[in-house]
DNA sequence: GTCTATAGGCTGATAGAC
DNA sequence: GTCTATCAGCCTATAGAC
């Protein structure tokens, strides 16, 4: 299966911007599938359309490009994340939000996960990275503490709240690349589960799990406000 | 901080099962930390004190080193999870067994949520290894299915179950390491999260997420048969 | 900005002595 | 079984032409 990548082969002189697009675009495809060991950087140039100098003179080479990736895709998850805080929704509404957002940016950048995953696996964390983590974390922190407040969760501790809800979430979409691999590959009896199934049932099961006696009413499935 | 590596200097003849075991283990520690293109074959042979090309001549090469380290742990997982659905427990206390056994696991292996996680992501799941894998699912989908025969849980896709419950844990204890790094070579501010803690707050999240009405009669610490 | 050509480093594997 | 010595392959980075 050929990924549709845009592949820039006339020599034209176009849009430095351009290229250095291509490059981004070509390697988080690459870094996600096989780590940043596991790509040469002649590859991505290639899938990119262009030549393997140019990683050296955009990035300062591969390394940084890599970084760029990261930082890119991090910086954007944390941007929309703030988005859903300053439309103060209700506590219910930001959990609904929250897990709607990180299915659709796994859409638009299907190697995100995957390239999250082996980040927070990785020896260090990149400094560049870092503070967006951080707020990331952030967010489903406050989260758990705002829904303490409000009565619609017990309390618990945030960290846990964190690393467990988006623990995962991170790992069904950083896995889902392999398990469809898998499917196609071998003689897996069984089916491919559906994103958004699986971000109703982390859904119910966060309200129902974190409620503070019964399960809440029934969440409703249809622009809610509680 | 030097881990605790029994080195092998002295050049008596020694077990060839015990260079075996050196290189197992040594491999464990550093394909976990930096991955299979991480590591150079060299360093897995120092850290085990032992000559690199030992490892063609036991393992066949890097890859078969890394083969055995990843099947090994797998297998060994697995038994301990048949061992439990042996032991033909309650719904409520194979959930607890199976958290406690993972943590356990983990304790004995430092290495093997993270080399786990890597080996999810990869391109395709080796092998040797597919089988073990399907077992730990299998696991983890008859425990949703019997719970919720017996009404403990309500009804719930096996899988979506599976996948939200091993998926929080793998990726609590696979970037543990990682935390530990980063509290200390940074400034962050967060305490590092207790793995007890988060077990329990697992099982309670499943257990209350999941019950079919109200929240469960709290759940009884010590041995409780339901 | 982009490309070609090449240098230089590192790595995995193995032949052959012990 | 273990080790030393060696080699071929691959990979990143860059100098310099266009």
């Amino acid at each position: 299966m050929k990924t549709a990548t845009p592949r820039r082969r006339e020599k034209e002189k176009r849009d430095p911007e351009a290229t250095r697009q291509a490059l981004l675009q070509a390697g988080a495809g690459l870094f996600s599938e096989r780590g940043f060991d596991g790509v040469p950087i002649e590859e991505v140039a290639d899938r990119a359309g262009v030549n393997k100098a140019l990683i050296s003179y955009h990035f300062r080479g591969k390394r940084g490009l890599y970084v760029a990736i990261l930082e890119s895709a991090f910086a954007s998850l944390a941007e929309r994340l703030r988005a859903i805080e300053a439309e103060a929704k209700s506590t219910r509404d930001t959990l609904r939000a929250f897990l709607e957002t990180f299915g659709q940016f796994t859409r638009e950048r299907p190697g995100f996960p995957t390239l999250f995953m082996r980040e927070v696996l990785a020896a260090g964390i990149d400094e560049a990275v870092l503070p967006h983590l951080l707020e990331i974390i952030g967010f489903s922190r406050r989260l758990a503490e705002r829904g303490a407040r409000e009565g619609v969760f017990r309390r618990v501790d945030p960290l846990l709240f964190h690393l467990a809800l988006v623990g995962s979430l991170i790992f069904f979409f950083a896995t889902e690349p392999a398990r469809r691999r898998a499917a196609v590959q071998a003689r897996l009896g069984f089916v491919l589960p559906d994103s958004n199934a699986f971000l109703r049932y982390l859904e119910e099961l966060t309200l129902r799990g974190l409620a503070p006696q019964g399960p809440p009413s029934r969440p409703r499935r249809k622009g809610a406000r509680a």
